[in-house]
Parts: C-alpha cells; structure tokens; sequence
DNA sequence: TGCCCTACCTACCAGTAGGTAGCGAGTTAG
DNA sequence: CTAACTCGCTACCTACTGGTAGGTAGGGCA
C-alpha cells in the first residue's frame, strides 16, 4: 500500500489491485502471495478481486507487462542516444540506476523470474530482452575494435553490469542489514551509482 | 535427484532428504516448495520424512546450515591466505568462483534469502556474513592507502563484486536463454571466471 | 520369547489455497 | 420505467498444505 489518499481516490480498482499485486508479488514471491493478500490490501475480498482477472497467473502476467513495458519505453531513451563512446555507456548506466531507483518492486520481480526460469509468466523473458542485449554487445564490441575501450569479451561484460546493478536493488533488504543503513535512500543510491559509474569507466577506459 | 547409484545406496535417509530439499528449495523456493515433493524425490511418503526433522522450517534450517559452513569452510581458505595485493584479490575470486561452481544450488538458496530478507531461516544472515565483509572491506581499504589499487568506495566495490559473480550461477537458467548455450559448462563458468577477473584487475590495477 | 527401537506406512486433521455460483445494490442506456 | 451491466458480497467447492495419530515390519538384544 505506497499509494496516498488521493491517488487511492483517483485510480481505478484494477489500478490499486495492480499496484498492491506489484508489492506482494516483489515482496514474497508468486507462490508465497495470496489473492487473499492482495485483495486485502486493496480493501476488497478474493471473489471481487477476481472481477477484474480472471486468476492469478493472469493478474500476474499483467504485472509483468506493465514491468516490461516500462523498462523498454525507459531504457530505449536512453540507447538511442545520439552520444557515442564512453558517454554512452555511461548514460546508459545512469538511466539504468534512474530507472531501478524508481521501480524497486520491479527489479525484485524480475530477479524471482530469473531464478525460476520465468515459469510463471507466459512470455519469454529472455527472448524479450535479446535485442537489447544484442544491441549492447555490438555497441561494446564496435567500441573495442575501434580502441576506444579495452579488451572484454563484450557478452561476459554485460552479464557482470547486468549483475552489477540490479543485484543493489534486488537485495536491498540484505544490504540494508550488511551496512547498518539504509540501501535505498537517494543518496545511497546515488552513491553506489556514482561508484559503479567510476569502476566501469577504470575498467574500461584505456 | 543429482545423486548416483551407489551415493543412494551409500548415503542415509537423514542426507538423501537434505540433498533433495536443498535442490527443490533451489529451484522452487521456500513456499513453492512442498514437503510431498521432497519425500517423493527421496522415494517415502511425507510423514516419514517428518520423522527425521521436527517440520519444514527445521529442515530449511538444516539445509541453510550446511551451506553457510561448505561456504565459510571454502572461503577461509582463500581469504587467509599468505597472498597480497592484487594476488590475493584474484586468488578469493577465483576461490568464489570455484565455490559457487561446485554449489549452484546453495547459490540460488541464498539469492532467494537475500530477496526475501532472510525470513525464513531463523540465523541473522547479514550477521553472520559481517566479518567477512568488513574484513574484506579493511583489505581493499588498505590496498587503496598503499596505492596498489585505484581508489574506490571499499563498501560499494564488494558489493558490486557480490553482485556481478553470484549472478552469473543464481540466474543460470535466465542467462541460458539469453545466449542460447548453457551458462553452467565448465568451459563457459571458466570463460566467466576469466572475465570477471580481468575485468576487476582493469579496473583495479593502476 | 518378549521387548524396545528405528523407519516406514495409512488415515486423518484443521487450515488455506485458487476458483465458482449466485445474490444484490447502484449506475447507466434505451 | 425497466433492462442490462458493473462490482461488490456471502457461501460454497475441490485440491492441497503442514502436521498428527496410530499401526506395523523387522533388527538387536537380554
């Protein structure tokens, strides 16, 4: 329940059960999330809840739909960029963290489906993101030819910024216990950001 | 059932029940998996699996135990070793690296702890992992003072270590679509190994 | 032989899961 | 005014959950 008053006044309720579905889903996972939970949230019982899905691995596929949708439409910005070399990667990075930091509950949404292998939503998930990650292999690679970055085998180099970067927003609760503090808060995130920023670029400017 | 023959014949109930739980944990997490399918991967019936651990919680609990002592076992080793500098970095990597190859399914447990904020094994998870964190942390700190490494944030670097190699075995399946191959091959987990290593060593080395 | 112990079994329990049937108040359209 | 639709509800279903009760086959032992 993040929403505030007005914006509960304002949605709709397939609206408020899809935001409730994104915490509980992110929070403990699709087989530890009742439709009891979720309807509870939203102030309704299960049988209401089910007006408006018709189960709930199809309220789950809609959640993930919005997730992806989202990211596209977010990253897409900022790969085609007309910038170039370093200054690509690292808005890329940046749009990345931007993007993360404003949907936590989706990046641990998406770290559950890859650990289960995306059994739970109809799509596949990795043929969704290919592209993407095509495009970022052939944009490393093209940079490395041209000697502008150094030597790295461009798909190993996007799995470990792959992990780099959601496992902070992933495992933030962890996190939160391993420092003492707070993971998630602006300045935390703006921190790690700025070091990831500058760790690439060591690893990666010659 | 990873379990030959003969480990059948050769191990007890009591281990053929850790073994089965620890991988269908693994696969389906805490909730996602039930006791019927654990007792039936051993080949009993569910009561009797509960004559040999109390309920579920005490068999996670169990099953959680014995990866936090193979890991800190493993760990030790490297990290105490009589190495320095750059050597000693690359020597817990790759120490790490072996680890979690030899324990994919630990590793899925403990990405599946992390996201749930470790509340279902009753062990204060960040806790018992502080020291070595903060041991690791003192160690890059001090790298960085004698001018060894470049300077970085020692905190946000180990967690972007943490991040970018338990990734690569938690989200195994997931990277698996993404290139079409199989991530967990000796050859690809060396190639990974390999990769990381360089790429920490570009971006630590002056 | 009689007795305890381990390790399994079937049968059952209460609780909860996802899902359906059908009722009723409120709104809207013809 | 009425018919249809929307969106809540209660009541119920079946399937399955973790867990318990009680029984039994067989081994070791006095």
């Amino acid at each position: 329940m993040t929403n505030t008053q007005d914006e509960v006044a304002s949605k709709s309720t397939r609206e408020l059960i899809l935001d409730e579905a994104l915490h509980c889903f992110a929070d403990r996972g699709y087989e530890g999330t009742s439709l009891n939970d979720i309807a509870a949230g939203v102030g309704i019982r299960r049988p209401s809840l089910l007006h408006h899905f018709p189960n709930k691995e199809a309220l789950y596929a809609d959640v993930f739909e919005m997730l992806l949708s989202e990211w596209l439409e977010g990253l897409e910005v900022a790969i085609s960029s007309p910038t170039s070399g370093w200054d690509k990667a690292e808005l890329v990075i940046r749009a990345g963290f931007d993007l993360f930091a404003s949907t936590p509950d989706y990046v641990r949404i998406m770290r559950r489906e890859a650990l289960d292998s995306g059994v739970h939503v109809g799509v596949d998930l990795a043929g969704f993101l290919r592209p993407l990650f095509d495009k970022a292999c052939a944009y490393f690679t093209q940079e490395m030819q041209m000697g502008n970055f150094r030597q790295h085998n461009a798909q190993h180099l996007i799995i470990t910024g792959y992990g780099a970067i959601l496992t902070y927003f992933s495992d933030a609760p962890f996190i939160d216990e391993l420092l003492n503090d707070k993971a998630l808060t602006p300045q935390n995130i703006q921190d790690h950001c700025d070091h990831v920023v500058s760790f690439f670029r060591s690893a990666l400017l010659v």
